[in-house]
DNA sequence: ATTATCTATAGATCTATAGATAATGC
DNA sequence: ATTATCTATAGATCTATAGATAATGC
């Protein structure tokens, strides 16, 4: 079931450092003895987060089970958290990805203009609506973490805080060079954005076949675009 | 924690008979020796309810555990499984229970406008608005339905297609009557008017005190009424 | 020599069943 | 007499630790 592709290269030897890991014991001074990661490892470590979003998205934290995600990859629980400490670091780390490949791959770029933040909106929603496991994931965890003493609570909601932020600074500059509307309330409108995508994914998800979300919200954008859009259109 | 307050009345030793429990034994012909319950089995199965709902909310459903829901009633679990035969029939009736008091509250007469319909999906977020615990569980169990393994899944995907069938139901009437716009596409309002619901849910819970999810939604309801409105407002 | 895995296991849980005792109310 | 509860327990899990063995790569 769990794929175990990770087929865009990474096998090169030369990358994969612990780059980054300043917390962990990875850089004493000199000759403290500590080497780093095997290829296997880090390839093994890939697999096992892929296989921990399956879990994850199916069963939530609380319920999956670290032998569970072992045995989908191939190795013994014990295997397992030689990697991954303990599950919560298995949890922080599959977030941590998540976020970073999330960012990099629709937020890299400044938006000059809402017109580009609303196209790449879209464009998220379509790439999510091509992975039902990791979505399916991100709604379990964003509805768990609501409870103060999930390990992930406070990882979701600086998440919010942060993307109601992003967009909503784009909207405002939208509206500092004239491109929308003077009165716009840019955080509501952020906000807004934000629970049309993560309610339509939970219709979506329980009912994939039968539910077109990247269309339904493209059509959501385009008429908050009319909207908002200053006059003209 | 958990709330022992049932306060509204119910202590009545006339009511609270199972009523409706046809499939249950409780209807052997004649003299098979099924009394029915007790009033104080009664008055406990409430208090159940109650504290699953709790439990559900803060961990979902695998990961809550009968014996800490007995603990906060102040039974033993074998206590509460003499009452809930099991886990996954206690989480059934509490969702059952949970949408016959909405459907009471929010759908009981047909509606005879759309804009009656909106004012009661406002009050509906209002309602929510003032239950945390049960909303964070809605958003869990919602979440977790997405799994086709999870015990409610069959359930979430029901009630989907009813709220969206009865709502779009309403707005055909509405385009119909000529209160709505002959173009409005009504099953992609119906289900835009459940997704941003269920998406301001997720952001509240994570953030109750933050974010005035009932005036979000109120705002959002406002828009879409003044954009599928026949010409006139 | 260091990392990657495995086996074994401690110590907590968990659900559900069985049978005993206490409380309720015809 | 029937329902409500309790105690006890079987049989599965679960996470995490400890120590042994195998594989990797300076």
């Amino acid at each position: 079931m769990v794929r175990n592709r990770r087929s865009e290269g990474s096998d090169s030897s030369a990358a994969r450092k612990p780059e980054g890991s300043d917390s962990s014991a990875a850089r004493q001074p000199e000759g403290s003895g500590v080497r780093g990661t095997y290829a296997v490892g880090d390839e093994r470590r890939l697999c096992i987060l892929d296989a921990a979003v399956e879990h994850f998205a199916q069963r939530g934290f609380h319920a999956s089970s670290l032998a569970r995600i072992a045995a989908d990859v191939g190795i013994t629980q014990g295997g397992l958290l030689h990697h991954f400490p303990s599950k919560e670091d298995l949890l922080v780390q599959v977030l941590q990805r998540m976020d970073a490949s999330d960012r990099e791959r629709f937020f890299s770029r400044e938006f000059e203009s809402a017109a580009q933040m609303f196209t790449a909106l879209v464009r998220l929603a379509e790439y999510n609506s091509a992975r039902l496991g990791r979505t399916r994931m991100f709604n379990v965890l964003a509805a768990e973490a609501g409870d103060p003493g999930h390990p992930a609570h406070a990882y979701f909601v600086e998440r919010y805080a942060d993307v109601v932020g992003t967009l909503s600074g784009v909207l405002r500059r939208g509206v500092d060079s004239g491109e929308l509307r003077a009165d716009t309330d840019v955080v509501a409108v952020a906000q807004e954005l934000a629970a049309v995508m993560d309610g339509l994914q939970i219709q979506w998800v329980l009912d994939p076949k039968g539910f077109d979300m990247a269309g339904r919200f493209r059509a959501y954008v385009e008429r908050v675009r009319r909207e908002i859009g200053a006059e003209g259109s």
